[in-house]
DNA sequence: AGTTGGCGTTGAGCGAGGTCAACGCGGCAA
DNA sequence: TTGCCGCGTTGACCTCGCTCAACGCCAACT
């Protein structure tokens, strides 16, 4: 439990962390709370989001086991946060873990070495929301879960989604609607095969890469 | 010139940069170079910005004066860079910048917010790309450049615009004819004032704040 | 077995924004 | 002065993705 930050140091996190746990939609945090608090994910997903006042919802991201919520370093957090899944967390005091931090530098490497890969990801996610088709856009998040299967040591081309349909278009910006009827269209094309609704497998993943365009 | 990083130690920059100028349009580096330098501007405006393989580009952001470039830190440029206008560049190299920030951990927590302020703004460009309309997309793109206007000193409600429609349209994820329409829909509706196509005034920033929702 | 409610799919019609084309304007070179 | 050429604007039309609605499926109750 408790996925790594550091090896030889879990005694000295251990003494300042604490263990919660989600159901599934529950809030982990709002956009504007106070941040007191630093999470690492020991199991289950989250969905990160930023909401505009009528309820349009755009998911900013998903958040694996390993993953860390809420690094942002300001007061308060600058998105909301929720459970998509059963999840367990491991929650830390900011202040606990600054002071652990200054202890040692090259864990703040490490952390701006992560902000900068979420950075690249967010910039990705601009190119596929201004510029990309209804299309391209699913096979892209497609080639994205993939990917993260694949580094969870999934062998073959087939993965679980740990999101519905309805988050899988807030993260792309398109409707419920379009989304399924894209699933549909990919997997009349044979580029994906839908064993399940929450089960993808694809038979040909350079086939489905070039659907991604850039 | 070279706009600060810390005082008191712009002697030990002196030493390890170089200046070098840009013409309008110029390549500062493109996506996927060797990332050899960090650039921080003295002069002028730079845009970034990502490709798709038909052409299609998504402007990720617009950098000012002051602004650094580059500090990714990884061993490619994760996005292009270009001159927007004349611009003059102070130069670095990553190896002898890594050298002062091993011996000053504060600069590399400075680096680790700014990283943070970024990521921040891409979340936020993320809700506009993938639920706001044109005219809501438009109106944030107009506050934002009031705000960083108003933080240069520019004491009223207006301001120049660097970039040109298109890519202010690339930025938006718009065409250049809906971000030229839409700039005249809201001047019809006495939103804003063009004194210049390049010029902006707001009359009322209320009421355009009023226009970008969320 | 029947009911209910959440989720995903499918269809029909519509509209915001894209495409294509024409035109205006200002700067610049000859 | 003339003739570009790049940029911005405007109009007419079209399309991709949205809206609205119906329906099917499955799991959880009663």
């Amino acid at each position: 439990m408790c996925s790594a930050i550091d090896t030889g140091r879990i005694d000295a996190l251990d003494r300042i962390v604490t263990h919660v746990q989600f159901r599934p939609g529950q809030t982990v945090f709002d956009e504007g709370d106070l941040a007191p608090y630093v999470y690492n994910i020991s199991r289950g997903h989250v969905r990160l989001f930023k909401l505009l006042q009528d309820g349009r919802r755009q998911i900013t991201g998903f958040l694996n086991p390993g993953d860390f919520l809420g690094l942002a370093a300001r007061k308060t957090y600058a998105y909301s946060a929720e459970a998509i899944s059963d999840a367990d967390l491991c929650r830390f005091k900011v202040t606990e873990l600054e002071e652990l931090l200054t202890e040692m530098p090259p864990v703040r490497e490490r952390l701006y070495e992560m902000a900068n890969d979420e950075l690249a990801a967010a910039q990705e996610q601009m190119l596929c929301l201004g510029r990309k088709t209804a299309k391209e856009r699913v096979a892209s998040f497609l080639i994205g879960q993939l990917r993260h299967a694949a580094d969870c040591g999934a062998g073959d081309a087939a993965f679980d989604l740990a999101m519905s349909r309805s988050d899988i278009a807030d993260y792309l910006g398109l409707t419920i609607e379009t989304v399924s009827r894209t699933f549909t269209a990919l997997r009349e094309e044979g580029l994906i095969g839908l064993p399940t609704t929450h089960r993808v497998s694809i038979p040909d993943v350079a086939a489905l890469e070039f659907a991604t365009e850039g």
